[in-house]
DNA sequence: AATAGTTACTAAATCGTTTTAGTTTATCTT
DNA sequence: AAGATAAACTAAAACGATTTAGTAACTATT
């Protein structure tokens, strides 16, 4: 029933160094030995206990997973990418929700170091500007990876959407298609991907020579429908004429989209709406809507690379090179912006 | 730096023991001294260490999470719940996803058994039929609560939805405004919430004496917006008439209906249309999707409830009783069905 | 004053691994 | 044949907590 070194040990009339050797291909161990202890163990199925293990190793093979929220399309998206190749490589996945709250995240961290998991995998939270709990991190030698919500200041592995310039094609391909009056509802302020997609914004409007109009900036926090929705009444109660709207994500843009279809506001003849995400359902809408999308499936398997990369070079004793990779965007256009 | 009962006990001029017990609140410990070990602990954020801690009492303070997939909205929005109850009660949780394969649900489950984790919740993946996995959780002392996708033939803990009977409800609406040929894009054919589905589907055509009309049931493998309005397609490639329609989910419906809006099919006049679930989009689609809500906030917290209690009744020794918690359903009305 | 009973601790074993430092036996040198 | 070398093990410590059994120093009882 509950199998451990000791037991196989007796069973075998070995010491249960010889078995832990064996198992771990020790080079002092005879061949027929080896091959005894490995067939016995598969037999009865014996896996070794991981905290026992750990007590020696410090090697917990656990990674903290910390996401700000778990119902985003995208977080979900690469969160699943992660579990499961985590679990092809023997890895646990420990995962928190910092619930969009920087103290939380902080507590989180705090907690996962005490924990000694080997890795710590992290979207930040919105709310989040001061980064001392990463510097901290990094000094407890355990492995960080951030994505998609990154910190700019901080030296640390990143895997993240080129941001500015994925904003800068959205919002061009709303000029190409004939806006020059474009609204921009934007993420959280403190969020780097947030300021990123704004500035994206700002840019293709300057390089297009449009005017930039300060109203036409809409802040929103939670990056809901609901919002979305009730940002775009805003806009038409303050009768702040219009003919594109960049959202900061799909959810935004469909709860838009929403407001105007019910006010019989034509979409795109009207008002162009773009997204940015590429979400499951924004195909599916009425307009489908255009979007940007970034090769998201992506972006689960090349965390774990870097991860992974690091841990190597820990174990090798090399220098580590800290990664930050970037991920390709492409216009998705759909009927929201095609007249 | 690194803090160990051994180290503070060396600080404080006690035991180990005595520190432990102080910690644990032993009586045999002097107020006095549980006091000065109490604000040193504090002041240097000492956390026992939890693997260590486990050889001795077998208690990880960890439980599973097994999820058949982690993008659905209803499953992320309670595994966001679960993660959030969980970190305020000390408990670590390994999420791991099954990718709906009944062979990776087994593997995992082995795994975790194997890893002696304090209890497993799950989802079942819709491709799960043999049970026996879940009696050796049982047979293993490890608490295990099922939830959403649920098992009927195995006696464990479950937090589901009445799907019987919400989907009767749902049916019902459709008749109630006028529908008499129903379509139903059903879910898998294996797991349990979705024959209920069905069955009330079907319960409902047969109270109010419609007749049933297998041609107007369509299987939703993957229940996707995608396979929605493919299924979408199909009924209406095939001719067959229908003035209403009930699906397994949400996206299932929001893909059809994007389906029958490009055909330029009136909903919900000459179709109506009802989803299950209530996901957050549903509201802002257009029209705005009717379906059946389940006060889904509430589930991560009964999940935990079930849980804890059971965890208590093992710690003292008390009978163990199993739970079944059967969630109230709702029917919300919006554009998708109201003429 | 001797015995019993409390109080507040400590010593040491234990959980299941890994790893260092031997130890035994056989084989190879010279 | 004695010493060195190699092969294939074993013994025991260690990791950091918990817990059982024991003990010293008091206090209470008779």
């Amino acid at each position: 029933m509950k199998s451990s070194l000791k037991q196989i040990a007796s069973e075998l009339n070995l010491s249960t160094a010889a078995v832990s050797k064996a198992l771990n291909d020790y080079p002092d161990i005879s061949k027929n030995t080896k091959k005894r202890v490995n067939t016995y163990v598969k037999k009865i199925g014996y896996q070794p206990n991981t905290h026992a293990r750990f007590l020696r190793t410090k090697k917990s093979q656990t990674i903290a997973l910390i996401l700000p929220n778990t119902t985003d399309s995208l977080l979900s998206t690469i969160a699943e990418d992660i579990l499961v190749k985590a679990e092809y490589l023997g890895y646990n996945i420990l995962v928190s929700c910092s619930k969009e709250s920087e103290e939380i995240e902080k507590r989180l961290v705090n907690r996962f170091l005490q924990q000694k998991v080997d890795g710590i995998i992290m979207s930040l939270s919105s709310t989040t500007s001061d980064y001392s709990h990463l510097v901290d991190i990094q000094s407890n030698t355990t492995t960080l990876v951030l994505f998609n919500t990154t910190a700019r200041t901080v030296n640390c592995n990143r895997v993240y959407l080129n941001d500015k310039e994925a904003a800068l094609n959205a919002t061009n391909h709303l000029i190409a298609n004939g806006c020059s009056q474009i609204a921009h509802f934007r993420g959280p302020l403190t969020p780097q991907n947030s300021i990123d997609r704004y500035l994206g914004y700002r840019e293709a409007l300057n390089s297009s020579k449009l005017p930039f109009d300060s109203e036409k900036i809409l802040l929103a926090e939670k990056g809901n429908a609901e919002e979305g929705y009730t940002l775009a009444k805003t806009l038409y109660n303050k009768k702040i004429t219009i003919d594109g709207l960049f959202c900061f994500n799909d959810a935004l843009a469909l709860g838009a989209m929403r407001f105007f279809n019910e006010k019989g506001v034509k979409i795109p003849k009207d008002i162009s709406i773009m997204g940015f995400g590429n979400s499951n359902i924004s195909a599916y809408s009425s307009p489908s809507l255009s979007t940007v999308d970034h090769e998201i499936s992506t972006m689960g398997a090349k965390i774990m690379e870097v991860f992974l990369d690091e841990e190597q070079s820990k174990k090798e004793n090399e220098e580590i090179v800290v990664k930050k990779i970037l991920l390709k965007n492409k216009v998705i256009a759909r009927e929201s912006t095609l007249k």
